[in-house]
RNA sequence: GGCCCUAUCGUCUAGUGGUAGGACAAUGCCCUCUCACGGCAUAAACAGGGGUUCAAUUCCCCUUGGGGCUACCA
């Protein structure tokens, strides 16, 4: 059997993160057996769709690498085949219209209540003649239900096993609007069997539903696809995440600096597991590591820590290079187009990055010192503070290094003996921060190398000036 | 309320009919001029009650907790 899976989102908002765990998992799937990955956008809902919506899933998922194998299917744009089949269904009397107001379903389903009864549609315009329904349909264009047959269903989902519903408790669902207005059941069902579509991988929020679709595959004669239910991913308060705000669009996630492997590889673990302990993946490692039978039934909430930590372990994982492509959107143009200073500034930036908004405030003094107080030059453990005369020593001795590295191996060596001799705090924190401006930096090896001679020279003896014009 | 799903450290999880392991976060120590990285260490869990069994975290049942659904949304 060809393995094709779908993602289905419907754009009635922002891609969001428990939206891009459903897709990843079909993806995953879909690139480990070979498979096809199919996208179809559920428009039926007029009211709450946008294209606007529609757009940001499809950019977003471009972003993530999430690719699809076929031209995005719109369920708006397929709706003679709903018409069809529901043509169909209501000449073989399985399914019928009905009139019942919205206000009448609901004083029904109040009274059912109070008598301690299950709410459900009474069936009361189940039998209604032809003439009946022609006389009613003039005043009132009325829905469509699905005659649903009593019955239980009993099917095995691929995480869950076994799984058992008695549709006698549903009754006769509404499966459209009107002919031309599909509802999400059945325009589903129709979608997933015309695409043949082998396996349906969805969120734990479908389990109910998939009883009323195998009852409509039943009646209109197509076949049930296997299925698979993830577990949800929750917030901190235990709820459905999707349900929460859009802080978790994810344009949010790219506009604070995670990388797509980073929050690909969190997502797969979330509800997922490996047979080793393994964690940080790439993205072919996960391809190849991905297995449906290891997906967790319990729904997992959504740590934002580890994610950190994971966009953190992506990020030194990436080329000084590649790292200068992600970096582009986060930093000023000045920045980027000084390639050379760039990268130095990324080689001692990398393992200090959790996101990649955080280069331009670690990076910042590669480019430009901030304004620092004199006093910050001098070390809080400081012996006796001669910080200007060694600063003044420094100086001269990086003025004197001619070497083609900076500095040569042999002024390090000068260096050291002197920093070993004065006190490591009392020669190489002033050094430090008249090189990078700032209380915590790399090392000042590291900013000698990555500043030059030229700056670093300039940058200790503007040093200097600050201390002797203060003191 | 009804139906369904579910239950191992705070969180994500591994695991087995016979010492409960890893990761994030936390704390401490080491490295060290600072920050970060790194290394080492500490604390931290089988929801409760019944069975089955020589033995149950593991299998079964109940309870409890949590979640989902219960739309002319998907």
């Amino acid at each position: 059997m060809d393995v094709r899976v779908r993602f289905a989102p419907s754009p009635t908002g922002f891609l969001h993160i428990g939206g891009v765990r459903t897709a990843l998992f079909n993806w995953l799937f879909a690139r480990h057996e070979g498979g096809k990955f199919i996208l179809r956008i559920e428009d039926t809902d007029k009211q709450r769709s946008e294209r606007r919506f529609e757009d940001d899933i499809l950019k977003n998922l471009e972003w993530l690498g999430i690719t699809w194998d076929e031209p995005p299917a719109r369920q708006s744009e397929r709706l003679e085949i709903y018409e069809k089949n529901l043509k169909n269904l209501l000449d073989s009397h399985k399914a019928y219209y009905c009139f019942c107001t919205p206000e009448e379903l609901e004083d029904e389903y109040q009274a059912q209540m109070s008598q301690g009864l299950v709410p459900k549609y009474s069936g009361k315009c189940r039998s209604l003649s032809e003439e009946e329904r022609a006389v009613k349909q003039l005043k009132n264009p009325g829905v469509i239900r699905f005659r649903m047959r009593d019955h239980v269903v009993s099917f095995s989902d691929m995480i869950r096993g076994k799984v058992e519903f008695n549709t006698a408790l549903f009754g006769d669902i509404i499966i459209a609007k009107s002919l031309r207005e599909p509802l999400y059941n059945f325009a589903s069902v129709i979608d997933d069997a015309d695409m043949k579509i082998s396996h349906v991988i969805r969120g734990e929020e479908h389990l109910s539903n998939t009883p009323k679709q195998i009852m409509l595959q039943e009646a209109l004669d197509l076949p049930t696809p296997k299925y698979a239910h993830l577990p949800l991913i929750l917030g901190a308060d235990k709820k459905k995440l999707s349900k929460r705000v859009l802080t978790n669009s994810l344009n949010d996630y790219r506009a604070q600096g995670f990388l797509p492997s980073a929050i690909i590889n969190f997502l797969m673990l979330l509800g997922w597991h490996p047979s080793d302990d393994k964690e940080v993946f790439t993205v072919p490692e996960m391809i190849a590591a991905f297995s449906i039978k290891r997906v967790q039934k319990a729904g997992a909430i959504y740590n934002p820590e580890k994610l950190d930590w994971f966009n953190a372990m992506h990020i030194r994982q990436l080329s000084d290079v590649e790292l200068a492509q992600y970096l582009k959107p986060f930093i000023p143009e000045e920045w980027a187009s000084d390639k050379n200073r760039l990268l130095r500034a990324i080689a001692v930036t990398k393992e200090r990055m959790k996101s990649l908004t955080d280069f331009q405030k670690e990076a910042g003094f590669v480019f430009a010192v901030a304004e620092y107080p004199a006093t910050m030059l001098v070390w809080k453990s400081a012996t006796v503070p001669q910080t200007i005369t060694r600063l003044e020593y420094v100086h001269a001795l990086l003025t004197k290094d001619d070497g083609v590295v900076f500095p040569s191996e042999h002024t390090a060596t000068a260096l050291m003996e002197y920093a070993n001799k004065e006190g490591r705090g009392d020669v190489l924190w002033p050094l430090r921060v008249a090189l990078s401006g700032r209380e915590a930096s790399p090392g000042p090896a590291e900013l000698l190398r990555i500043l030059g001679k030229d700056e670093s020279v300039r940058r200790i003896a503007d040093a200097v000036q600050k201390l002797k014009h203060t003191l």
